[in-house]
RNA sequence: CGCGGAGUGGAGCAGUUGGUAGCUCGUUGGGCUCAUAACCCAAAGGUCGUCUGUUCGAGUCAGGCCUCCGCAACCA
């Protein structure tokens, strides 16, 4: 901020051409990023905005697979509807490209042999598990078998899910492969690694002390990761997507996803700007802008600028204002659970809506926490701010311009001090619009420029032109002057957040466009001027459109989870004898209440037709206590009583089926048995 | 006790270096009628997650605890 810069490079997140483009990714990255883009534009300052999908990785393969179809064929897919979505959304990119293409390949390759001819590199030989029958080296994930720790089945080569401990593939017992279901065997493979920790202290003086103006949650995550001390990373996989690694004896390895990435954003600007892309890039007058998600700020504030660092003749990011993440109606955006408000679906379901939408993930940003997205809100926001306050002030305007003066800008006569002070606020707020802007908060420089139409509704209820036209109609045409040049400046303030919406407002005030300079003047339109044809801005959105999205969201997330359950693969076999060492029996409940200071724990009392016993089990958030009292329940009787940290002990364990979604329903009996009996 | 971020009126968010707790929406009452029943004014509503400490004074500083979300498993 304290130095100047001749140019900006912005670059957005890549999006994974694994699957469309949701409002998550819009809010985080591209609304945010295209906002500045727009403002600087406007600013009439040199800056691009570079664009791209991601399209390598494990995932599209193993996606690739189940579909039977070629990587290629996924990527091309996605690729091309994120980029069109995009382009029909107002994502101004200068280029919108990706990491299949061949320049890329070309650049992400020579990068990796500049940095492996100056050493930058260290090799490292390890033994991973590979899949005979797919012929592929596994991806720790793609590795399931039993857990070390708790025995259960199909915990993950990185971690079981069951009991929460982080384990490494060869921890795991029976590991089996997920692509083929063969057993995996060890091999040994040569990988090159990043060796961060080298990069430490000149990323520690870069960061910690030249870098505080950086927002607190980029500021804090790398603080924490240069505190734990950095170590090598892995910049190469066994694979056969990607870009290979362009040494010898490498084949069948290609670059990892992470490296090749961020190099796309060098790429694509390449494939823009064949001769003159190394300005964007080396020129130290460039300032560079990573706009990112928070999941990614340790790969663009620590592992791409080392990156950057080691080839030598690039600059470094000058700031990267990572957002939170927003969730959609109280839960967490998934993909996979299909729970997400796709973007290419909102252009159908609300065609030329655009504006709307890149409103309320404006206002309702994730700049510093995590945000809830609601279409209830997001209707309100429509009909309570952009019509009621915005569209409606410039409606009025427009309407009694109309009418009084035959659609012509009146002559602004003497002014009275309130008229003063009114247009002083336009000044004003053009000055906290640009400060914020200039400090990427995007939510509160659109609350600022929401400001103008406000106080142009304020004008005009104050004024009452519509009561004055009857007695001294020159002082009606100065206040429809003034609210006319208000109308006008609010579609420059807009522009960079409202784009399609400003472009409509200028061609009802019959103007073709202004610079960012000329917010704040209040001479905009000249006196006599035509305006063109009024129309309405923005409209309502009822209930019932709201309602429709809201069941199709549920209504996709059911089909979703039914369609993708399937039940648990079976276990091992066992032998009778093992069965038979197991005492289930049946108890009746007599007590049973919440454990204090245990959210999970509840306690029970139960008859077993001896001399009754006390288990804890942790299934409190999926039964009320008072509905289990008097009911039946299985239980295991001859399990090792074991101890709470609190000191209680629980003696057995109380049988419940879980379900798909992790919900647990207490097994009872059909009738009414006596405590204590035997179940076989 | 792995590390970071967050927890503020019904909802969503501000709150800079500690000094009367603000904004938008919603609610209630009033006004206006040019306007997409939109607009303007006023009011009600908060022990700032919790406990303790420093201070003349704490939303703000320090420490403990609780809850949510991310990071090492690449979904922004």
């Amino acid at each position: 901020m304290d130095k100047k810069f001749k140019r900006t490079t912005v670059t957005s997140a890549l999006p994974y051409a694994n699957g469309p483009v949701h409002i998550g990714h819009l809010a985080g990255v591209y609304v945010p990023a295209d906002i500045y883009v727009r403002y600087l534009r406007l600013k009439k300052e040199e800056v691009i905005f570079i664009g791209g999908s991601d399209e390598h990785g494990v995932p599209i393969t193993i996606r690739a697979r189940e579909e039977g179809v070629t990587p290629q064929d996924i990527v091309d897919r996605y690729h091309s509807l994120i980029k069109e979505s995009f382009e029909e959304f107002g994502i101004s990119f200068d280029i919108y490209s990706r990491t299949s293409s061949e320049i890329h390949h070309d650049t992400a390759s020579q990068f990796f042999k500049t940095l492996y001819e100056k050493g930058e590199f260290i090799e490292k030989t390890t033994e991973q598990y590979y899949d005979e029958e797919a012929r592929q080296f596994l991806a720790d994930r793609y590795i399931t078998g039993e857990c070390p720790y708790c025995h259960a089945e199909g915990a993950y080569g990185d971690q079981c899910e069951k009991c929460g401990s982080s384990l490494s593939p060869t921890d795991l017992i029976n590991p089996k492969s997920a692509i083929s279901g063969s057993k995996p065997v060890r091999r040994e493979t040569k990988h090159w690694y990043l060796p961060l920790d080298k990069h430490e202290a000149w990323l520690r003086r870069w960061i910690l002390e030249g870098h505080k103006e950086w927002r607190p949650n980029v500021y804090g995550q790398c603080k924490s990761w240069l505190d734990l001390g950095l170590q090598p990373r892995a910049v190469s996989r066994d694979l056969d997507w990607g870009i290979p690694v362009p040494v010898e004896g490498a084949e069948g390895k290609v670059l990892y996803v992470w490296f090749d990435a961020p190099i796309g954003y060098i790429s694509n600007t390449k494939e823009l700007l064949p001769d003159s892309w190394e300005k964007w890039w080396k020129d130290p007058e460039t300032r560079l802008v990573h706009f990112i998600g928070k999941d990614n700020i340790v790969f663009h504030c620590i592992v791409f600028p080392a990156m950057l660092k080691a080839e030598g003749s690039y600059i470094l990011p000058d700031n990267v204002p990572a957002n939170e993440f927003l969730n959609l109606e109280g839960r967490k955006i998934s993909t996979s659970k299909n729970w997400a408000v796709w973007l290419h679906e909102y252009l159908q379901d609300f065609p030329g809506k655009q504006d709307v939408l890149r409103y309320v993930l404006t206002a309702n940003a994730p700049e510093t926490k995590d945000n809830d997205f609601t279409w209830k809100d997001f209707q309100a926001r429509n009909n309570n701010e952009l019509v009621a306050v915005f569209g409606n002030f410039v409606n009025r305007a427009m309407v009694l311009t109309q009418k009084y003066f035959e659609g012509k800008v009146p002559v602004c006569g003497s002014l009275t001090g309130y008229d003063q002070d009114t247009l002083q606020e336009f000044a004003d707020v053009k000055v906290r619009v640009e400060s914020l802007l200039d400090q990427f908060k995007f939510r509160d420089a659109q609350k600022e420029a929401m400001n103008l139409a406000r106080i142009g509704n304020k004008y005009l209820a104050d004024m009452e032109p519509w009561k004055l036209a009857k007695t001294d109609l020159p002082r009606v045409a100065t206040i429809l002057n003034i609210a006319l040049q208000l109308v006008a400046n609010l579609s420059i303030a807009f522009e960079p957040f409202l784009p399609f919406s400003t472009a409509k407002l200028r061609r009802m005030l019959g103007v073709d466009g202004f610079d960012w300079e000329q917010l704040g003047r209040t001479d905009l339109l000249p006196a006599g001027h035509p305006l063109g044809k009024a129309e309405l801005l923005f409209e309502k959105i009822d209930d019932e459109a709201i309602q429709t999205q809201i069941d199709k969201l549920e209504a996709s997330k059911k089909a979703n989870e039914t369609a993708s359950y399937r039940a648990k693969e079976v276990k091992p076999i066992v032998l009778f004898e093992d069965f038979e060492k197991l005492d289930i029996r049946v108890g009746t409940v007599l007590e049973c209440e919440q454990v204090p200071k245990m959210k999970k724990l509840l306690k029970f009392k139960i008859a077993d037709g001896l001399d009754g016993r006390t288990i804890v089990s942790g299934i409190a958030q999926h039964c009320k206590p008072e509905e289990l009292v008097g009911r039946q329940v299985l239980f295991v009787a001859n399990l090792a009583p074991r101890q709470f940290k609190n000191g209680l002990v629980s003696e057995g364990m109380i049988l419940s089926a879980e379900d798909f979604d992790g919900g647990l329903s207490v097994v009872t009996t059909m009738r009414e048995v006596k405590p204590g009996s035997e179940v076989k």
